[in-house]
DNA sequence: GCGCATTGCCGAATCGATTTGGCAGGCATC
DNA sequence: GATGCCTGCCAAATCGATTCGGCAATGCGC
């Protein structure tokens, strides 16, 4: 029994003005007397007005709606839903940010997965934020291909709008972190390399140990999964010429797989090994025995300025954009000195 | 340079037919001959006609927009976004199943804080979906009272339509499960006990522990968050007449503060202590020495069923609906014998 | 007191669909 | 052969806003 919606047209009978007269008012626009103006105000405010989206949107020519994607293969379709296998975190903390902002804007923000057939997914959005877009992610090729507005979380070689940490400055804070530790010798250990984020780390790693003439020590995990990275950490802990003394990792769950590694071995924390996740998550607070030092990538500032990028060019203000988001580092125990 | 939008007029001009054709040719309504219909549809598949959901909604009087909320607060609003603390896995994949669900079924679903001022908000919505709803969510309130449609994932006392796991199977066949490893008494760990799924577990544990002629042991948290619960667990566990050989938890942050108080007191899990969270997540998988057992409350599951619900309520073909998702148990490390 | 500009307001078109009512024409009925 | 009933199609109204063009009324200069 819900009375029907009030319409601009209430509040131009209300006001005895016309339906144009009372957008006008509302919105600003035209030429209307103060007074009159005011009084439209006032009615639509007592009347309880607000505008319909849908309409403004259809007369504007868009949608009102924004899609969040994200890009990496945690995603799998699996049963009827999707199935995030890591980086949950992470992303539901850029959906937080991206999505309150949107609603600010006047915009809705829903997320949607990569695999999504194109067709109707693009046509429902009037841009798109992709998280840690990867070359070949099919949903963007689309949405350049048909020139749909889309701002990305990280960088891809398409020349788009973008937002992204400064990995080298972290990564660079992070090594000089340690080092006033006590630690000289960082090996690095990631899963893959194609997400731009760990090649910023990767990048700046090697320059840290070029300018200081140490060798670098790359571990590699075959997959982002702790249980895929705990064995090839545990070897390298366990290796008799051991040829670092803390380890950096581009994923919260290889940090969580070092501390494993290093409880099995019985290998103390920090004082055998320090470790830093380059990215932070709730779990690295509590970690195993240990708390875990962590790169806090303010993940909810990147979604909302992913937002306004996208928003504002999504209106033609600006063509493309580039926006840096500091880094700041979550001291924890496992680099505590002592 | 984005061609403009194909609509429905192109695809009356291109088949020779009138809008009014078109569109019920392509909706299979009204009276249109078998071959004009094919050919209608087959001109816009050419065309790559499709329908503008703004237009759509506009004429069938609604947004075509979901909302899902959060009632719980571990959404605290901290700086500009929203600051999960806890259960950020399992909203998550409650949200990504109601996601893909809506958009399949002609919606887009949006995740707002709860405390997102009202107005706006809902009016900016067809329905809403609320996951474990707090009986005074200002929210939810006024949803109801504006007479939106709802449905909330858990209960409260309102008289809504909801979607719930079946929380006294789940927390039975778990106190099942680790008896017959040899457990007979097991203690509940809980942090608050406003939600229904806490409740729940509550009173199926009790019921339980009566059926048997054993004296339950509660054990309250002062909070969600592993650093409160670890001293209150941690002194249980240490008391010289403890009297549980296993615990149920109805968090997964109090699971892993289980684990961390038996580590640190020397205890063996499984041996010395069993664990049980009642609610999985991922780092249940691979917890600290030993992964942990937990029910799987197929979150991605209760997002779906819970959208396909809210659409049918606001269609109006059902007045109210409940409906209960099974449960199933992950048997893990913390309660394998042996 | 005559033009001209400006101000204030409004009618009507528009966005892209759906839906209603009605107009022809074909066919069966009596 | 007139009547009535389908069938197939379409013109026009509708949803709720915005925006453009134009019409009066007023103000101003000379």
């Amino acid at each position: 029994m819900q009375s029907r919606r009030v319409t601009i047209k209430d509040v131009a009978r209300e006001a005895g003005v016309s339906v144009a007269t009372a957008s006008e008012a509302l919105n600003g626009k035209g030429r209307v007397a103060a007074s009159t103006r005011q009084n439209v105000i006032d009615v639509a405010a007592r009347v309880g007005y607000t505008a319909n989206r849908l309409a403004k949107n259809l007369n504007a020519g868009r949608t009102g709606s924004l899609v969040l994607a994200v890009s990496p293969q945690p995603f799998t379709a699996q049963g009827a839903g999707l199935q995030p296998e890591w980086d949950i975190e992470y992303y539901f903390r850029v959906l937080n940010g991206a999505s309150l902002r949107a609603f600010e804007r006047g915009f809705l923000m829903s997320m949607l997965p990569t695999h999504t057939s194109s067709r109707g997914f693009l046509s429902a959005a009037d841009g798109l934020v992709v998280v840690d877009p990867s070359d070949d992610d099919p949903l963007l090729a689309e949405a350049i291909r048909s020139g749909r507005p889309c701002v990305t979380i990280g960088r891809n070689s398409a020349d788009l709008s973008w937002v992204d940490n400064d990995f080298a400055t972290g990564t660079t804070s992070a090594l000089a972190h340690i080092s006033t530790n006590g630690a000289s010798r960082a090996a690095l250990f990631l899963s893959e390399t194609s997400s731009s984020y760990v090649r910023d780390e990767l990048s700046a790693y090697l320059d840290w140990c070029s300018a200081r003439g140490i060798e670098p020590v790359i571990l590699r995990s075959p997959g982002p999964r702790v249980d895929e990275a705990e064995p090839v950490i545990r070897a390298a802990l366990a290796s008799d010429d051991r040829r670092f003394d803390s380890v950096l990792t581009t994923l919260d769950t290889l940090a969580h797989a070092t501390e494993r590694a290093a409880m099995a071995l019985d290998l103390d924390v920090p004082g055998d090994v320090q470790i830093v996740s380059l990215a932070d998550s709730r779990y690295l607070d509590y970690g195993l025995r240990k708390s875990i030092t962590a790169l806090d990538l303010h993940p909810v500032r990147l979604g909302e300025v992913a937002v306004d990028m996208l928003i504002e060019v999504l209106e033609g203000n600006v063509e493309r954009r580039r926006e840096v988001v500091p880094i700041s580092l979550n001291v924890r125990e496992s680099t505590l000195a002592g």
